[in-house]
RNA sequence: GGCCCAUUCGUCUAUCGGUUAGGACGCAAGAUUUUCAUUCUUGAAAGAGGAGUUCGAUUCUCCUAUGGGCUACCA
């Protein structure tokens, strides 16, 4: 009988997700929703010591923004709930207890200071310390002690852990959905802190395997940092006894710096010009880091990147709606090794999903950015000015440079086209278009456009070099959407006087 | 150091033994346009190296190299 999908994203609060983890979350999401499953939203805080205050509300606000919507979770309830390790500790002892029982862990005393002085000495002779089966039974733990030493231990309050213990020499057969068959022999493998008695409460691993046990989760999907703990998660599920409903794995690759050097990590963003986080984050020291949603990145567009960054649908379609993604993905085409991330195709989707939106969608958006800028305009207006520039955008932060001269006369001309286009004749020319203009009343680019086309042609006036003196007197620089256009948002009235401004204040170039 | 994973244009990737090795970003050129941008066309650009297996390897195996991850009482 097959079981329902169930998969979760366990995230740790200790800082911002970075777009690594919304990638990973992503691929949950659309793995249930594909399936029909389940997906749930769990929050890894087993460390007290890490823990940043806003972290979990910054993660779930970070999922809301990019559309993945959580069926269980901390926010949402569930019936396994809580869905947050620190709230469930009293349900891990017990089978860290059980392990013991089995003989499958045992007590430590070791003090964390002691094992650093271990380690170190180990260092300086040039070896590395293992805690595993070639020490355990030399050091403070009840595999070595007498039982009523450990007994008086543990009740004297000494510090303690449990560790699991680590068969000597097995060889583990794993099996990943996207690597395929991995072994990896136990001689090579530590023995693990399980659960610590300063703080009462379990490490990862043991939350972790007990948690997707206890939530009935189907399919582990996470990033390939955990692999090497595959072994170990694999002899918990046996050790528990758990081994038939054990969930399949899948590691993803990693997202990797641009530059190579590593996988993208949460300081890089700032470093090399680009987001690595989905949305703007304060630190505690009140450092702030960038966002997407923050330097305008549609989340739309931050989703569909993201999807492409380890998963390819096999075709050349690449511009991906949330419901598209949810129907072609599958585990079978994600890539096995690290992508760069390319912060210009990034780039790239959001121009893309910034001109399939409709003027009215865009002039929304505007519409405070004009405000901003001490503009009172219109929605209408916005609108019809973000239909003149979207195709040279890329983020609608860029309308207002790309579109301030349909509001504001300009104040200054760009020199090097005056010394380009304002000489010889073109001013005599331009001030005779002014009067051309004065001439007529319908300003829309149907009348204005062929009526001072003929008007250069019948006189063999060269084309260029009208038009860009016109430009220059109308936009002061010499790019722009099409010039009409230009005249017909800003009309009549305006266009004459800024013809009149420039005619009065643009010194020919050759005078 | 040990263990594990990976390796096709600069980057993301297609190819599931036989292809002129395809697409996208970026780059270059051309066309269109009054300008810039868009758009369109074209171009440069890749199988890490070496052994095998095979009639035939980018594709399968091994070695080397390189890249990456892990190696905490962090996740």
């Amino acid at each position: 009988m097959a079981r329902k999908i169930r998969v979760r994203f366990a995230p740790s609060p200790t800082g911002p997700l970075h777009m690594g983890g919304v990638r990973t979350a992503l691929y949950n999401y659309l793995f249930a929703r594909q399936h029909g499953g389940d997906f749930l939203l769990r929050i890894e805080d087993t460390d007290s010591q890490r823990f940043v205050p806003g972290a979990e509300a910054y993660i779930l606000e970070a999922l809301k923004w990019c559309g993945i919507t959580i069926d269980e979770g901390v926010a949402e309830g569930g019936p396994h709930a809580p869905y947050r390790q620190s709230e469930r500790r009293e349900i891990y002892l017990k089978y860290a207890l059980q392990l013991i029982e089995s003989g499958d862990a045992y007590y430590a005393f070791d003090t964390p200071e002691e094992l650093t002085a271990i380690r170190t000495q180990a260092e300086a002779k040039g070896e590395a310390f293992s805690y595993n089966y070639a020490v355990r039974g030399q050091l403070a733990t009840s595999l070595a002690l007498p039982e009523t030493e450990v007994k008086a231990r543990i009740e004297r309050g000494d510090q303690w852990v449990i560790r699991f213990r680590m068969p000597e020499n097995e060889e583990v057969v794993m099996n990943d959905l996207i690597r395929e068959e991995v072994v990896v022999n136990t001689a090579t493998l530590d023995d693990k802190v399980l659960y610590k008695s300063a703080d009462q409460l379990p490490t990862y691993h043991l939350a972790n395997i007990v948690d997707d046990h206890l939530m009935e989760i189907t399919h582990v999907i996470r990033g390939e940092e955990w692999l090497p703990s595959l072994p170990l998660h694999y002899l918990l599920y046996r050790a528990f006894g758990w081994s038939d409903t054990q969930p399949e794995f899948a590691h993803l690759p990693l997202l990797l710096k641009p530059g190579g050097g590593g996988k993208l990590s949460k300081r890089d963003g700032d470093k090399m010009g680009f987001p690595v986080f989905p949305l703007q984050w304060t630190a505690p020291t009140g450092e702030i880091s960038r966002g997407y949603r923050e330097d305008g990145y549609f989340p739309e567009a931050f989703v569909n990147l993201l999807a492409l960054l380890g998963w390819n649908p096999g075709t050349e379609q690449e511009i991906f709606s949330m419901e598209e993604l949810i129907a072609s993905f599958s585990l079978e085409r994600v890539s096995k090794s690290g992508a760069h991330f390319n912060p210009e195709k990034a780039r790239w989707f959001n121009a893309q999903y910034l001109k399939s939106k409709s003027n009215e969608e865009l002039g929304a958006l505007y519409l405070p950015l004009l405000r901003a800028e001490g503009v009172e305009a219109t929605a209408e207006e916005a609108a019809r000015a973000a239909g003149l520039i979207k195709e040279r955008a890329t983020f609608v932060q860029d309308f207002w440079g790309l579109s301030k001269f349909l509001f504001v006369a300009p104040e200054s001309y760009d020199p090097k086209v005056v010394a380009k286009f304002w000489k010889g004749e073109n001013p005599a020319r331009i001030a005779a278009v002014r009067e051309l203009l004065a001439s007529v009343d319908d300003f829309s680019q149907g009348v204005t456009e062929p009526l001072v086309h003929d008007w250069i042609v019948v006189r063999e006036y060269p084309m260029g070099q009208v038009m860009n003196a016109l430009r220059l007197a109308l936009v002061g620089e010499s790019s722009g959407p099409h010039l009409y256009a230009i005249c017909e948002f800003i009309g009549k009235e305006e266009t004459l006087r800024r013809l009149d401004r420039a005619l009065e204040r643009i010194k020919p170039a050759d005078a």
